[in-house]
DNA sequence: GTACGTGCAAACAGTTTGCATCATG
DNA sequence: CATGATGCAAACTGTTTGCACGTAC
């Protein structure tokens, strides 16, 4: 996987707990908080603590490996990014799924942005928040 | 005010803290943060513990007069609701601050979520990072 | 006067920091 | 084997809960 091959530059070690979360992230089609990698790491039979797992998820953030979302809950989420994959999330209010969507024209919304501001962007956030299909 | 008459519903008291508080949050023109709230309180020589903050910002969030936004940083930030008044903000990484801006056809969006998801949507979040004017 | 709301203390949840120990390269 | 990473304890920040006192209606 290209994250292993990316932590490993500028000499960070390649240990395996940095393996198993890079793992997990990039195996989970949705956003994990710290409890849920945690819960995951348990399943594979690996014992860290959460300590370690907001110091790894902080250098993959660094990496670019990873990308950092929020729901509004007050806990940060973490998400691998992937080549050509760039979405936004639909998240049920009630019982908390999550769906993943595209948008075809999505700079439309940067050029009218261009024209308004001054601000030189980087990143976006877009999510949407309603009930589910199970729960209404 | 509006939201003064809105607190009155269903029996519920007009204190000085919601009114102060109200108040705040309608004059100001970025999102606040409890923090925030206080400091402007204490500005107004209206003295209140955070706690009754987080109280009556949760019953205007309730009453639909507020909104809350996030911009990753792990606060919280509320924001008067006002009529025709639909936007989202671009906040400077370096130093924070933030600018509201006003898309034409946001629904544009919106419809095509409507064939894409079977989701119900009731809101959604949308903001830009990057640097502002001073920050580059 | 009677709920309802406040303000204090204290608990709780998410996140960060310090430091001795461990293990990758 | 040296430096970087881990894992524990403990601190810190944001948020919630419990309860006696105060106050709007």
């Amino acid at each position: 996987m290209k994250t292993i091959a990316v932590i490993k530059q500028r000499g960070n070690r390649l240990t395996k707990p940095r393996k198993a979360i890079s793992t997990i992230l990039l195996q989970t089609k949705f956003p994990l908080t710290i409890k849920e990698i945690m819960n995951q790491l348990k399943k594979n039979d690996v014992y860290t603590d959460t300590v370690s797992i907001y110091r790894t998820v902080k250098l993959l953030l660094n990496l670019r490996c990873i990308q950092q979302i929020e729901f509004g809950d007050g806990k940060k989420r973490f998400e691998a990014v992937k080549e050509n994959n760039h979405h936004h999330h639909i998240i049920c209010d009630k019982c908390g799924k999550v769906e993943e969507i595209f948008f075809k024209d999505e700079n439309y919304f940067a050029l009218q942005l261009k024209k308004k501001t001054q601000y030189k962007i980087h990143r976006h956030s877009l999510e949407f928040f309603g009930l589910c299909q199970n729960c209404y």
